[in-house]
DNA sequence: CGGGAAATTCATCTAGCGTTGAGTTCAACA
DNA sequence: TGTTGAACTCAACGCTAGATGAATTTCCCG
């Protein structure tokens, strides 16, 4: 007779587990759809072994969300370099982030950020702090105009991630990530650094 | 001893006291948020009564969905004109429906759209057919450039979108609708009509 | 006036959720 | 070897959700 219960021998990733399937589930899902008694069968674990480790489902959501997103990586490799070619390099460096391993967990961020009222606010909050007040000293810019020039860039790669990732709108979503580059760059190129003719006054 | 039950005498126009309830529901909370039972509260009625109506909570999440989300008026408005403005217009009539009266159910459905499978897949086919299929023929473009033209245009746009009214990060929230007009419509216009180099093999 | 159909509510069913606490097994250390 | 604590499961609680069917009231048409 095999018991069931108790400590499992051997394997001690069993918390990996449950983080992976935890990140599928909610970018598949999004943070309402993705239940945790879901996740736990994803992971071949019972329900209650997820509150052991994680406590709330917040908090696992959070630690999901939290080593693969660090935008900082992003922002330094776009703003070393010549200045003219700021926007290039920061579309494809945005690119190769959804493209990687950490990008499904930030299509869970993006699933998720927009379904619930304190995601939402979370997010615009890691917008903030950890995008605009990290990015905007970087670039040099006039800061009355910073900020929006930043935001303006922003919004347009929130876009592209929501068509290619989320929404998979065709053909954008299987174009080479080079071709997006060279359509996008100049944009976020002319949003950052270039005059913007009745956005700003003229200097 | 008031009978609280029956048929209300008077107003017919309950049903659409529901919607504009499920609506606005579902632009804050989103469609796993918004309960069935918030929204009859919210239009002052019966849970029951919102099924008498609509069946299934999909059922009126679609019914919601359905009148208010007609692009083809920002399509003709935009394409109706001299070519080299299309990009201005197009900016200009998209916020324009955002911020009218149909703006919170246009807010509903972004927020709804990304939380589960159904409803982006919905929206999927939504973009195909009522605005690739419908905005392609209208701009005279090159039928092997117009889709990847048009699907970089849109996807700015709904960046735009996510930014200033779902996620409402400043200073985009904020800042008067001409001026990312200006900001936003020379990108628009590039994206449809002009040169793409590196995106499109040079004729 | 009378009767059917629509509008509306009530009480209730079932299912799933997040969460909890007690209990069981294993591994490591003294 | 004995004890401690971590890993893990079981069973259950309390809650909320969407949905249903019967009951009640009103309107409208003949």
């Amino acid at each position: 007779m095999v018991r069931r219960t108790g400590r499992r021998p051997g394997n001690p990733d069993t918390r990996e587990a449950i983080l992976a399937a935890a990140r599928s589930a909610f970018a598949e899902k999004g943070y309402d759809g993705a239940s945790i008694r879901a996740i736990a069968t994803g992971a071949g674990v019972d329900p209650a072994l997820v509150h052991h480790y994680f406590g709330t489902k917040d908090k696992l959501f959070l630690a999901t969300m939290n080593s693969p997103i660090d935008p900082i990586d992003i922002i330094t490799e776009a703003t070393d370099g010549d200045r003219d070619e700021i926007g290039v390099r920061f579309v494809r460096a945005f690119l190769r982030m959804w493209d990687g391993p950490r990008g499904a967990a930030a299509v869970a961020l993006l699933r998720s950020v927009v379904g619930t009222e304190w995601t939402t606010k979370l997010f615009r909050e890691f917008i903030i702090t950890q995008v605009l007040r990290r990015a905007v000293p970087r670039l040099g810019l006039d800061p009355a105009e910073a900020s929006l020039r930043v935001t303006l860039a922003a919004s347009h790669l929130v876009g592209l991630a929501m068509a290619r990732y989320v929404i998979k709108v065709e053909p954008l979503a299987s174009v080479p990530s080079e071709t997006l580059v060279a359509a996008i760059g100049p944009t976020v190129q002319r949003y950052l650094t270039e005059d913007l003719p009745g956005v700003f006054p003229e200097a």
